[in-house]
DNA sequence: CGTATTCACTAGTGGTCGCTACAAAAATGA
DNA sequence: TCATTTTTGTAGCGACCACTAGTGAATACG
């Protein structure tokens, strides 16, 4: 769904790409594509969509506009991009949860206990870049796309209950729907603290309160 | 603290300021100072500090910029100044919970539960000014000054919340600290969640999860 | 070698940003 | 009436925005 976008040249069949060697005609680029990738990942991540010009983007990348526009596209593919590549290295640990434990609450609970390690972990920017990264952002469409994820990962959530809920492992009477909501509300308010600066022990302690709303321990 | 901010003249003492009568020399303002600054304040409020314009401003507010900035200083004074209507207009209701209920726990319940009123009232931006409108903001004196209004709102949750734990409404064990990130949590993850799309009957559902993990009921 | 192809760099484009100089307009005070 | 004071609208400031045309450099192909 998102391969092909402008910019990127297609990769051939055959002739896997081998790291030094050169593949193609004409001039290789001098820049390594994930690192510059990374580079602005953690820009976007820190400083949000609207925040982060472009020519803060070639600054932290280390590379021309023009390079930046033919590898990546225009601003917003970039960011698109970047939402991926965040989603894949670093937003995963909520499906990760929620697919490896055997309950929907053991899931929540690992959930919010990682998402409390995420959200500080040292050397990078603190909660997560979907939920902060287009807040206040002008361009509809960007502050939209990241909407939807965050509503998609509660839709994740609930259905992990409901499955429980199904098979019996949660009480039939138990609101799906709005246990996911509060659990999502939660992991949105422990971003919001570790941007605001809270440790990595408060939000475990935070987290540890909010899992005694669980029916069952 | 804020009075005498620049651009705006000093009340004389006596002659009261009638509303339609002329008081001072020179052309009288043409506009109605506190209509527009709540103008100014939708805005804010809607789209953050960052993406208001002072274009957009002078738009909504129906006012050159000349007359804006006698009237209001800069964008960061008109800024300021509406982060404290917000906070005497809309952002109160918390502090009266704390202040008229007999507990932390009746306070608490209550600022949850107008927290899902107000933040999805209709008529008016979602979601919470103080928690949004500064959030991936390039000027850091901006993004620092709501951040220590949210931070100060927790603090005044934790020392009600110790009241109560240093008269015993509240088990000698209690974490105040805790307790109160976590309340301050689930306030911000709720207006995330109204900036989202969830209807105040959501949020309510939401709160009244967040309101078990209290101890006693 | 020459040619085709792709990339990098310089130097911009038009547009919007926050903000203001300037002078006409509208009030008061003498 | 005339001078003073303050607000108003026009018009535009320099700086930055996202983005790109155009030229030369660096590679592969023939």
């Amino acid at each position: 769904m998102h391969s092909m976008v402008s910019g990127e040249k297609s990769e051939r069949s055959g002739a896997p790409a081998r790291s030094g060697a050169a593949r193609t005609r004409g001039r290789p680029r001098s820049f390594d594509r994930a690192t510059a990738l990374e580079a602005a990942l953690l820009a976007f991540w820190e400083h949000g969509y609207e925040a982060t010009s472009v020519s803060d983007l070639t600054r932290v990348m280390d590379i021309g506009a023009p390079s930046l526009y033919a590898a990546f596209g225009d601003k917003r593919s970039l960011f698109e991009e970047v939402v991926q590549e965040y989603g894949a290295r670093y937003g995963s640990f909520g499906d990760r949860a929620l697919a490896e434990e055997p309950t929907a609450r053991a899931g929540v609970e690992r959930m919010l206990r990682e998402a409390a390690a995420e959200y500080t972990a040292p050397g990078r920017p603190h909660g997560c870049l979907v939920i902060h990264a287009a807040a206040n952002c002008s361009t509809a469409e960007v502050e939209e796309s990241l909407r939807e994820r965050r509503n998609a990962n509660i839709a994740s959530i609930e259905r992990r209950i409901g499955a429980d809920v199904a098979d019996g492992a949660l009480p039939p009477d138990t609101d799906a729907a709005a246990l996911a909501r509060y659990t999502g509300a939660m992991i949105q308010g422990m971003s919001q603290q570790a941007r605001d600066g809270a440790t990595r022990a408060e939000l475990e302690a935070l987290a540890e309160i909010a899992l005694a709303v669980w029916p069952r321990g």
